[in-house]
DNA sequence: TATAATAAAGTCAAAGAAAGTCAAAACTTT
DNA sequence: AAAGTTTTGACTTTCTTTGACTTTATTATA
């Protein structure tokens, strides 16, 4: 049998390549049920397939007429933002976060007000928790800001 | 079936544009006949999505001639923000998060993009780490963010 | 004028409808 | 065989819908 994810992940990319750049809203259970899999598969390719590493971001909602919505980033491997995300990589620090913050600001992809917002989301003083995993706390949060900036 | 209570909260709202500015007047029986449900759905729209924090009054008189009152009220910008800070606590989910972003967006205090920016800061795939915590680790990161804002 | 009937709205808990998590089992690759 | 990847399922969490029962206000009646 051809793998079932591998199948699952080829289906989603035709629903978005046939929204052409619109995100696309599945339900669960229901290509659960279309590919006879037990729906914790659908998270399992979302998460391994749809990362925003590679450029997707994926909201959900739980309780009756809950939904997963996929949305597709268009970056090209060449470009400049995914060159940063490469750099972000899984752990930052605060400073070499704002230094990043400030060259995005610089090629007026960010405003003034947005790159203060993304200081303040990426400040010591924001990220609550455990000290030891701040900085990979802060790589995801930098990652995820980056990326919706280039949202249609 | 798209959400009964979604369809509900945007009805209502759009009384509440056509008013401009003046409360809306609705019979519970009445709204929940037109939308085929059960007359405390009405209640659960209401207690959802017009809440006090959401800036919206409730006032209601029961028997024969009985009626709900809507009224969504205006707050000064250090009420809104202290109530907006005081309602995140300690800790927040990411649904509550949107709609709280969602309402400084409609206040025009920040931009679409903007709005954009901090759904991504608060989404839990930014947030990597312990999932016990992530609604701690996102209640700090929103107020960071909405602090800035405020502070200019 | 009391009282009963009726007409609202309120409350709360249970059932239902999703999606999320995590780890064990079953595969594949090295 | 070890390491890595996929598949599954039991359990959890979040949100919505429903309905039985309660409370309050109005209207009709004795």
């Amino acid at each position: 049998m051809a793998k079932m994810s591998d199948l699952i992940e080829v289906f989603i990319k035709e629903l978005l390549d046939d929204s052409v750049g619109d995100p696309v809203e599945i339900q669960r259970n229901e290509l659960a049920g279309y590919f006879k899999c037990a729906p914790s598969q659908i998270n399992y390719v979302l998460t391994t397939r749809f990362s925003m590493d590679k450029g997707y971001l994926i909201e959900s909602h739980r309780g009756g007429g809950g939904s997963i919505k996929i949305i597709k980033l268009q970056l090209s491997q060449e470009d400049f933002f995914a060159n940063l995300l490469k750099e972000i990589g899984d752990s930052i620090t605060k400073l070499k976060a704002d230094q990043i913050t400030d060259l995005v600001q610089g090629k007026e992809l960010i405003s003034e007000r947005e790159a203060k917002l993304i200081k303040a989301a990426t400040s010591d003083r924001s990220i609550a928790g455990p000290v030891n995993i701040k900085n990979e706390i802060r790589a995801g949060i930098l990652k995820g800001m980056l990326l919706s900036v280039y949202e249609g």
